[in-house]
RNA sequence: GGCGGCAUAGCCAAGUGGUAAGGCAGAGGUCUGCAAAACCUUUAUUCCCCGGUUCGAAUCCGGGUGCCGCCUCCA
């Protein structure tokens, strides 16, 4: 059973689909006029492991996100740099799906546009005339009567008559009540984008685009409706009234918000100015730390973002590869015979049959990925203590119980999205950046290797020492092996 | 002013009535020429404060304090 938190209902419930076995979901997308920062891509990333999860659990999921390519932003930023909209719009729609694919978040079913879909928004503004929730102004503006739509505020549990008192509602002589807002808007300049409809040329309001689109691709009611917290007043609430005001039937069934990134606990926002693009982020620490990061908390949490924060979770990040890569390595070394299993064989073996079960329970509880997070790191340990153990030779039976981790760690990849890269590739892609960040090379270290290693032949352990030291001190590790020596990154050094 | 969220170790963080997960950092040990990785042990008598309910509360109730978000574009 699959619990989730609905907004509306500020309760835990059970997940049931309207229809058996499928869940149809609709996330608000981006305005697409910039680039995206790590704050934007949580919920992409979010819902992404929702709808992952959803399949996995035997769901035929259809999910959409919407790009809103109208808005006030998108004309103002073509006006300052003197192109049309559209211009504007493809070339963020395409950095968009660039940040998504460095990302490796999986695309929605259908990513549709506002700009193709001005019919149906004005078949829904049309209802909304003909239900009395809506009235044309004399310079052909639509508004929105909020006071004519009785459950106005049910989802964010504001009242009417408090909203007025905010005092930050902008007066409009044209509106019947300051709270009304604007479902179409009469063009100003003919430079702006613009489309004939009854009440003359203009363009849809910000919110009634995604009231069009989730009802044509998902129908009146559907399952789940997604979004970030701040989206829930106006927008969310809005979309409501609109869409039950349209079609008198319940909008979504569940609502879910994921809470804010903030840095030194401020909201991470293109206003602020605090803000850190996915590119340059992914660019520098990989979309594996950035996705971990941003399940690490749990997604009605807020996250607080600092360099710290990074430097442990890739910490964190590169353990578990570094486990996943000497699991691989014992995985293919197949040892024909018999023997009962010993302690520690009976131990592991229990260990995966433990983790098979808590890490869904986690995810079914409201998809608590942090608490997943943590059951991994308890079979990780569990896995080093078998194979690290003093005196540790393959067994007839260690073939099976590290495939069975891997097989544990694949399932838990396809839903979270994360720990599926090749170990051995993805931990020297940490280590390369990691010397990228403090300018160094990977020759200037192998160079020094080189050196220890003379000076450790001629038994100068004074050289060798001081030779370790140093590196250690940039966070390069050296591990003496049989073979020779290997080096690695340590992540929180000097934090 | 209204609505909503949060407060758990040095940092991050899970935990909604049964005696404090996990990660990072710290300390001691095993291993090592010295180290590292890994493992073992250890690090919050206590969960912002004050009351209350209960056999029992980080968890429920009442009252404070502090931080944040929304009410204007925001994921």
């Amino acid at each position: 059973m699959i619990q989730i938190t609905n907004s509306l209902t500020r309760e835990k419930e059970e997940l049931v689909p309207l229809e058996a076995g499928k869940i149809r979901m609709y996330v608000c997308g981006p305005t697409v006029y910039n680039f995206i920062h790590i704050g934007n891509a949580r919920p992409l990333v979010f819902f992404d492991v929702v709808a992952r999860y959803l399949k996995f659990s035997g769901f035929q999921v259809t999910r959409i996100m919407n790009y809103t390519d109208v808005d006030d932003k998108i004309i103002q930023k073509a006006k300052e740099e003197g192109v049309s909209s559209d211009v504007i719009t493809q070339k963020y729609i395409l950095e968009f799906e660039t940040d998504m694919k460095l990302l490796k978040v999986e695309a929605p079913d259908v990513q549709p546009k506002v700009t193709d879909h001005i019919p149906e928004i004005i078949s829904i503004i049309e209802k909304l005339l003909k239900n009395g929730l809506a009235y044309v102004a004399d310079n052909g503006e639509v508004f929105f009567s909020v006071r004519s739509f009785p459950g106005y505020g049910k989802l964010s549990g504001k009242r009417l008559d408090d909203l007025l008192v905010g005092a930050r509602v902008a007066p409009d002589e044209k509106k019947r009540d300051p709270l009304d807002f604007s479902l179409w808007k009469p063009r100003k300049e003919t430079s702006e984008p613009s489309w004939e409809s009854p009440w003359g040329p203009g363009r849809p309001g910000w919110h009634i685009e995604c009231s069009a689109m989730s009802v044509k691709y998902l129908g009146d009611t559907f399952d789940i409706h997604g979004g970030g917290m701040d989206l829930i007043h106006p927008h969310h609430e809005n979309e409501i009234a609109q869409s039950e005001g349209a079609s008198k039937k319940v909008f979504a069934k569940y609502w879910m918000h994921n809470n804010m990134l903030t840095v030194q606990s401020e909201k991470m926002s293109k206003s602020l100015g605090n803000i850190w693009l996915v590119r340059e982020f992914i660019n520098r620490f990989t979309a594996e730390v950035l996705k971990f990061f941003l399940l690490s908390g749990h997604y009605r949490s807020t996250l607080d973002f600092s360099e710290r924060q990074v430097k442990e979770h890739q910490a964190a990040i590169h353990r578990i590869y570094t486990t996943l890569e000497k699991v691989s390595q014992l995985e293919t070394l197949e040892i024909k015979g018999s023997s009962n299993p010993t302690i520690e064989e009976q131990n592991l073996s229990k260990a995966g049959t433990d983790f098979s079960q808590q890490w869904r329970a986690a995810m079914d509880d409201d998809f608590n990925t942090a608490k997943l997070f943590g059951l991994i790191f308890d079979y990780i340990r569990a896995v080093n203590a078998y194979i690290d153990k003093k005196g540790f030779k393959p067994s007839p039976h260690t073939h099976a119980l590290m495939q069975r981790f891997t097989s544990e760690l694949s399932q838990v990849s396809q839903v979270l999205n994360l720990f599926g890269e090749n170990p051995t590739a993805f931990l020297k892609e940490l280590r390369l950046l990691f010397l990228k960040e403090r300018g160094l090379t990977e020759k200037e270290i192998l160079d020094q290797i080189e050196q220890r290693i003379e000076a450790r032949k001629s038994k100068n352990f004074q050289l060798a020492d001081d030779i370790r030291s140093t590196l250690s001190a940039q966070g390069i590790e050296l591990r003496d092996k049989v073979t020779g020596t290997d080096w690695d990154v340590s992540f929180t050094l000097g934090s």
